[in-house]
DNA sequence: TGCAATTTGTGAAACAGTTCACAAATCAAC
DNA sequence: GTTGATTTGTGAACTGTTTCACAAATTGCA
């Protein structure tokens, strides 16, 4: 596996190549062979120079005079995020949030496979989400070492969230999405995300008072 | 109304906002009167500094050797915020996300009311959830003037996204939530978040490919 | 082969965001 | 009041990110 980040990747470049990523697999389907840092910038609305710079962190895959190699360049990019393979991703909580994210197809198609699903109510364990058995919350740590679980998605009330984040962590997982509008409080190695939707409408408020 | 915004304000500024506002929520609860930039910080795991750089831009509303008032600086980030007002926000797509949306109590809490909720499946439009009912697509223009819709949020599938964002740039509205993982073109105008989860995801896998 | 056009890769410059450090304001105690 | 402790507000320094600008590589065409 090649070694990567020897300097550090920023936040946003991580980001952008999600984007770029995305974009490419669009340009193979309408059967472009390359591309050019100019052309990928005017899609995703960022500049020449900022592709360019983002790539350079990793390697040079470009061409002088073309451009980069679609579908080198997005397998590249696939490998650098890690979506060359499977991840078995636990979701704990399937009250609204959670059984929209277990019927959310474009997880799988990144290779995101939820594989466990976990709620402490009585009347949602046991029932069925898209063929997944809802399990007990106690069970968590026992499963998630027998299913190989590598990530966590935490979708469960504010007030529960960091006592399940605790559990998470005590199961031995080092990854985790979570979807609760709480600040998660974790030990330094496992890695968390925060998805809050709320958030990014107030941005939308912002906008619009002060625009 | 009072004037912000002289010195443009960072993307990250508005973001820490949310995150400050949340703070003092909870801390309201928990009875503080008064909250230091360093207890402040040290909750949300960011410097003192910041957080009085941040509130520096929006006027002074500290006191010296005691701090800044909760309830004042609650009540004033929400004004900077435009959360003391309730925003009608249309829903656009009914599938696994946009149900999600119309139960999310996080939402009518921070006062982003779903009024109208849109799809063109004929078998979902007369349907109801949570009360409202589901209208045609093509009655979006009307509805969205009779009901004074401030935002839309669009759930609706990747292919379909561009069309929706048109139509709903169409009937006037100034503020896109969008859950459809492409790249919307939109007019300067109106202004547009993106929400897109597999990215969240992917950035944990990196993380974890790269650690 | 040679020449014009194109485009990458990358140091350097410019810009933006964060942290530092300290004067000024306030508080609490005596 | 005066003193000592605390904490804000903010220029200045610093750090990180983006953009610029150009040499080097490659293509396509004559």
């Amino acid at each position: 596996m090649p070694k990567i980040a020897a300097k550090k990747i920023s936040e946003s470049t991580i980001h952008r190549l999600s984007i770029y990523y995305r974009a490419l697999v669009a340009l193979e389907n309408e059967n472009y062979k390359t591309i050019s840092s100019k052309e990928l910038a005017k899609r995703e609305k960022l500049t020449p120079a900022q592709v360019r710079k983002d790539l350079s962190f990793f390697g040079s895959f470009g061409t002088r005079g073309l451009g980069y190699p679609v579908i080198e360049l997005r397998n590249r990019i696939a490998e650098i995020l890690g979506l060359n393979r499977l991840w078995n991703v636990a979701l704990i909580g399937v009250g609204n949030i959670g059984s929209a994210l277990v019927s959310y197809k474009e997880f799988a198609k990144q290779g995101f496979n939820i594989k466990l699903i976990f709620d402490n109510d009585q009347r949602k364990i046991g029932s069925n989400h898209k063929g997944i058995k809802v399990s007990d919350m106690k069970d968590l740590k026992t499963l998630v070492s027998q299913e190989k679980i590598d990530m966590a998605i935490i979708a469960v009330p504010s007030a529960m969230a960091q006592a399940v984040a605790d559990e998470v962590v005590a199961a031995g997982i080092k990854a985790i999405l979570n979807f609760a509008p709480i600040n998660l409080k974790l030990p330094d190695d496992v890695i968390m995300r925060n998805q809050n939707m709320c958030i990014e409408l107030e941005h939308l408020s912002f906008g619009m008072t002060n625009g």
